[in-house]
DNA sequence: GAGTTTGAAACT
DNA sequence: CAGTTTCAAACTC
């Protein structure tokens, strides 16, 4: 923790109390720069600073039950942030002391507020303490209980209410044609439904992350990129209700340092929590997007630092008023920028600097097309902080544009990967609030759009595993079914919360992986400079698919369910994923493969020696992998390339031509070259996807960051090492990289179960 | 909506 | 651990 006597601490404490003119604080708060847009791509590039070595372990993530993202959308649900209405946060704003604040709540909660006839007496003035709103898994679970029907009307009128004020009010989105507005609504309405835990974690982490790597960054140093997915993922959150866990100290630390400035008024809370900022996502923005604002919301600004202390309590924790507003700030660079993606001239900008691509063309063909959402039904486990989540709503053809991808932070950040699925129901709701707003359908019309029409309904209808088994999708999500799962003889729900917990993690046990999410996204893979071309193709998987005769063309196979390209966790047949296939491994060229395949075990192992004595020394000092393993040693793109794609091709190949299984094993443990895979995979699994040796450079540090993450013995390989090594010219000999041991499958543990065992 | 196909999960 | 069975979603008609 900070010294007490440091500077910072001297600023903190100061700041506790409003300053006085003349007083230091006073004199420091006014010798403050103005606020600056952070170029984004050279932000970007600081987030691949971000090591992601204390990322915090997956395991972690998955904790308590959850509910079925389907009943979080519902009212008593959303009552949780909507209370964050006008009404609390100009207590907020009043409570606020130093001048320099105010509260960001917008009329987007005032909105949402009035959704679901929530009387504002239920607004309850947000307490200072965690207990705030109890916005938990039982009181989801108890709002599932609710119809979901008779919310959607309000919800349409709601909406369109909402859309005819940011119609009028946005003076920056003068782009807003109705069928882009039906577009935006539901994507605010998405939003909206998603808990934000994620995206609370996220923000925290990516400064925890800095912090714990010294990154000097201030808040407004976030690059949108950073700070987007945190609201990309709060959509998705909402309605996964994934927990995630949080280092609260060192957020806070970092917290305090980064935003202990002018502002001070640190609320020293659980630095997670249930961000209902989210509510007022589209109408919120910072000083700085004010001019995108409805006017509205703008009005609700008192200055231009209200995100600095917005505070807001949710679920059981508190949300740090800079978090809170930090995320709203994200968000609403996400909702203008992003989601809002018709508004080309805010999006692709946006984009564009995010990506650092020079493309201007935000939207990829294939988000277009994809078939499923970009992430995962499963609960939103996500180390989000650092994901550029690409959020491809299945839509009918008919909503199948660009403006229906939220890709606000296709490219962004990824300090380490994250796990992200984000339920189905996502997209239906999307879909269903899309009827909503533009036909006013029937309940049954809107129920039966909800359950069929995108093809992605996540709801299940299990006859005889009783919701209590993995076929189960509820189950497998680790929510409750709800009432509009059509299942039969259903256990999973509160009523039997302690048999479906009790299951969970008998299933869990015999299968460390089971509520793993299927689709994870790889270190790394934002600063691939042509990463945008192939977002949901640099997704990975943690346990990859094994299609054979769809080819992974169709939802059987949930990389391409999930919107993404087979990765090399796939064992896939056939692979004609559109997203990606998992052609890296026709990169091995057919020379190359009958190299590996004609050479014997001996041979191999000779070569093996004999390289090791050409090369007796690391060509990096301080690579300290273990000596067995020795497998970075010669760490030749090309061999990169190959042997990390090895394992899945091996998985295809006869054991003899399997050379990575074919006797190269040295008494190397497996947890090594699981590591090590895992370590690999990103690096060159974004090389597989397109990405040439130009591109190494690029992507060293974060290929490095994975290496970091997962190298054995926790001991830190140095980035520029590897990437040196890689394109090393010894490396690039040709001489075979001899993967001792890594598996025929490549690790399905991740990067965060990548630590040796 | 019924039947078939598919691939993951569970089981042996 | 490989093979088989079970299961539910996806798909087809």
């Amino acid at each position: 923790m900070d010294d007490p006597g440091s500077p910072l601490a001297r600023r903190l404490s100061s700041a506790a109390v409003p300053p006085h003119e003349g007083s230091p604080i006073f004199d420091f708060i006014n010798s403050l720069s103005p606020i600056v847009t952070p170029k984004p791509l050279d932000s970007a590039k600081n987030i691949q600073l971000f090591k992601s070595s204390e990322l915090i372990p997956v395991s972690s993530i998955f904790t308590s039950p959850q509910v079925n993202p389907q009943q979080e959308s519902e009212p008593g649900i959303r009552d949780g942030y909507i209370k964050l209405s006008q009404e609390v946060v100009s207590l907020n704003c009043q409570r606020n002391q130093i001048g320099i604040s105010s509260c960001i709540e917008s009329a987007g909660s005032a909105t949402l507020a009035s959704e679901n006839c929530s009387p504002p007496e239920d607004a309850t003035v947000l307490p200072a303490g965690p207990q705030s709103i109890s916005l938990g898994s039982e009181t989801l679970g108890d709002a599932k209980k609710q119809d979901t029907d008779g919310k959607t009307d309000n919800t349409a009128d709601v909406e369109q209410l909402k859309l005819s004020r940011a119609c009028s009010d946005q003076n920056g989105l003068d782009q807003f044609d109705s069928s882009t507005s039906g577009r935006n609504i539901q994507d605010n309405e998405l939003a909206k439904q998603y808990n934000d835990d994620i995206a609370a974690c996220s923000l925290n982490r990516l400064i925890t992350h800095c912090h714990a790597n010294n990154c000097v960054m201030s808040k407004l140093d976030l690059p949108l990129g950073v700070q987007q997915p945190s609201w990309t993922l709060s959509g998705d959150v909402i309605s996964s209700k994934s927990f995630m866990a949080m280092d609260q100290a060192n957020s806070e630390d970092l917290r305090r340092e980064l935003f202990d400035g002018p502002t001070g008024n640190i609320q020293s809370a659980a630095s997670d929590a249930h961000v209902y900022c989210a509510g007022t996502e589209e109408f919120v923005g910072t000083n700085r997007d004010r001019e995108m604002l409805p006017g509205v919301v703008q009005s609700q600004f008192s200055n231009d630092y209200f995100f600095d202390t917005f505070k807001v309590s949710s679920d059981d924790m508190v949300l740090s008023q800079h978090q809170c507003g930090t995320h709203k700030h994200s968000l609403f660079n996400e909702k203008a920028g992003a989601s809002n993606m018709s508004m080309q001239s805010i999006s692709n900008l946006h984009h564009a600097s995010i990506c650092g691509d020079n493309s201007v063309n935000t939207v990829r063909p294939s988000a277009c097309a994809l078939p499923g959402i970009g992430l995962h039904l499963n609960a939103v486990a996500s180390n989000s902080s650092n994901m550029p989540l690409t959020i491809n709503h299945p839509l009918p053809p008919e909503h199948t544009s660009p403006a229906t991808v939220i890709s606000g932070s296709e490219t962004a950040l990824c300090g380490n990967e994250a796990y992200t699925r984000i339920p189905d129901d996502y997209s239906s709701q999307k879909i269903l609030s899309i009827a909503d707003v533009s036909d006013q359908k029937t309940h049954k019309k809107r129920r039966r759009t909800l359950q069929n029409d995108d093809g992605s309904c996540r709801r299940c209808s299990c006859k005889k595993s009783k919701c209590l088994k993995l076929y189960c999708a509820c189950f497998a999500a680790k929510v409750y079914c709800s009432k509009s799962c059509s299942c039969q003889g259903c256990l999973n729900n509160h009523t039997h919360e302690e048999t479906v917990s009790c299951i969970r993690k008998r299933t869990e046990s015999r299968n460390p992986l089971a509520f793993a999410p299927t689709v994870t996204r790889a270190c790394g893979s934002f600063s691939f400079g042509d990463d945008s071309n192939n977002t949901p193709a640099s997704a990975r998987h943690k346990k990859g698919c094994n299609c054979r005769k769809s080819s992974c063309l169709k939802k059987y196979c949930e990389c391409f369910q999930s919107g993404v390209g087979c990765s090399i966790s796939c064992r896939c047949e056939s692979c004609k994923n559109s997203f990606g296939k998992r052609e890296g491994m026709l990169l091995l060229t057919t020379e190359k493969l009958d190299k590996w395949g004609k050479a014997k075990t001996t041979r191999a192992n000779e070569e093996k020696l004999v390289f090791d004595k050409q090369h007796p020394v690391s060509q990096c000092d301080d690579l300290d992998l273990p000596s067995t393993g020795n497998l970075l040693a010669t760490p030749l793109l090309e061999s990169c390339r190959t042997s990390v794609l090895f394992p899945s091709t091996c998985s295809k190949l006869p054991p003899s031509r399997a050379g990575c299984s074919s006797g190269l094993h040295n008494p190397q443990s497996p947890s090594e070259a699981d590591v090590l895979v895992s370590a690999l995979d990103t690096c060159a699994a974004e090389m597989i996807h397109g990405n040439g040796l130009s591109d190494i450079q690029e992507t060293g540090s974060s290929c490095a960051t994975s290496v970091n993450v997962v190298s054995p013995n926790k001991k830190r390989v140095s980035p520029l090492c590897i990437v040196k090594t890689a394109l090393s010219p010894i490396s690039r000999s040709g001489r075979k990289l001899v993967l001792n041991s890594i598996p025929s499958f490549p690790s399905l543990t991740g990067d965060a179960d990548s630590e040796p065992h």
